[in-house]
DNA sequence: AACCAGGCGCATA
DNA sequence: TATGCGCATGGT
C-alpha cells in the first residue's frame, strides 16, 4: 500500500486487467499528443499500441479502463510503469495550478500522463521526429517496426534491436523513407550496439552528463537528447524546448517555468505542448504565428 | 503549389 | 556565442 496512489487497485481476469475508477487517465489524450508513435485508435475509441514487445489493446468505459490481452505479470512487470500509474497527478496538477496559467494548460487536457517508453524506442523515435511532423514520423517508426522488428504475437512487431539497425546501412533503410534521419538511426544503433552508450544508466546520470552523454550521437541535439530523457528514461525533471514550447513560453511564460512546475518541467511540459499545438484559442489568445517580434 | 514539420550539423562572423 | 542554410520526404 503506498500514499501515492491510494486509488490504484487492478483486477486481474483470465486474460485482462480492469483498473476501475481510475483517474487523471485519457486515452486519447496520452496516447495521441505526441510523446509515443506506436499507438493507434480504433473505431470504437480504444488504443491498440506495442511496447516492450507486447501488444496492449486498452479501452476506457465508464471510468474503468480494460488491458485487453493484459495478464498479471505484463501489467505489473510494463504496462503499470509504462502508464506511469504509481505517479499522483492530482497532486501534481494541484501543484501546478498555483499559476493559473498553467492551470489553464493542464485544464485544457487534464487526463494527459507521461509515458515511461523504452529508451531506445523513445531515442529513436525523437529523432526521427526532428524537422518532421507527427503523421510522417508513426509512419517511419511504423515501417522500421515491420521491416526491422521482432514479429510478436497477433502479427504486430517489436521495435528493432540496436544490434539489427547498427547492422544496416543508409540503402537498407531507405525502405523505411526517414530521409536524412537514416545515418542519425544507424549512428545511435552502433553506438548503443557497441556498449559505447549504457542507455539504462542515463537515469542515474547528473542532466548535464546523461545530455553530453545522447549527444555524442549524430543527429542528437539537446532537444532529441531531453526527449529521449524525459520519455526514455523517466527523467521527469526534463524540459524539452522545440518550436512548440518556444512559442508558448514566449507567449505564456516570459519570465519562464513557474516555480509550482520546476519539480515536475517535465510533465509540465507535455501540458503545455498539448496546448499550444492544439487549442484553438491559444493562437488567436497568443497571436503566436503572427508575432515577428516584442 | 508553396510552405512547413516536436532539429541538427556545419560554415561563417 | 550567434545566426543562416541545407537536408529527405511528404502532409496540409
Amino acid at each position: 500500500m503506498t500514499l501515492a496512489t491510494p486509488l490504484l487497485s487492478p483486477v486481474f481476469q483470465e486474460n485482462n486487467t480492469v483498473l476501475h475508477n481510475i483517474c487523471d487517465f485519457d486515452l486519447q489524450q496520452t496516447l495521441d499528443c505526441g510523446q509515443a508513435f506506436r499507438w493507434y485508435e480504433q473505431p470504437d475509441g480504444s488504443f491498440t499500441g506495442v511496447a516492450f514487445k507486447k501488444v496492449c489493446h486498452i479501452s476506457h468505459l465508464d471510468n474503468n479502463i480494460i488491458l485487453h490481452g493484459v495478464n498479471q505479470a505484463d501489467f505489473e512487470g510494463i504496462w503499470r510503469g509504462y502508464f506511469d500509474l504509481d505517479r499522483d497527478y492530482s497532486q501534481i496538477k494541484q501543484q501546478f495550478s498555483v499559476n493559473p496559467v498553467l492551470a489553464k494548460a493542464t485544464a485544457y487536457a487534464p487526463g494527459i500522463r507521461v509515458l515511461k517508453q523504452e529508451p531506445w524506442e523513445a531515442l529513436c523515435s525523437f529523432i526521427i521526429s526532428q524537422n518532421n511532423n507527427v503523421k510522417r514520423i508513426k509512419g517511419i517508426v511504423d515501417r522500421l517496426c515491420t521491416t526491422f522488428g521482432e514479429p510478436i504475437s497477433g502479427g504486430f512487431y517489436a521495435f528493432p534491436t540496436p544490434e539489427t539497425l547498427a547492422r544496416c546501412s543508409p540503402e537498407d533503410l531507405a525502405p523505411i523513407r526517414a530521409g536524412f534521419r537514416a545515418r542519425y538511426l544507424i549512428d545511435a544503433a552502433q553506438r548503443v550496439a557497441s556498449g559505447e552508450i549504457d542507455l539504462e544508466i542515463l537515469h542515474l546520470l547528473p542532466l548535464d552528463e546523461a545530455r553530453a552523454t545522447l549527444m555524442r550521437i549524430t543527429g542528437v541535439g539537446i532537444k532529441v537528447a531531453d526527449c529521449a530523457l524525459l520519455y526514455g528514461c523517466g527523467r521527469i525533471d526534463c524540459f524539452p524546448i522545440d518550436v512548440w514550447i518556444r512559442r508558448a513560453m514566449d507567449c505564456l511564460f516570459p519570465d519562464g517555468l513557474p516555480d509550482c512546475a520546476a519539480d515536475y518541467a517535465g510533465i509540465a511540459q507535455q501540458y503545455i505542448f498539448h496546448y499550444a499545438r492544439t487549442c484553438p484559442a491559444f493562437s488567436k489568445e497568443s497571436n503566436a504565428k503572427n508575432r515577428v517580434s516584442l
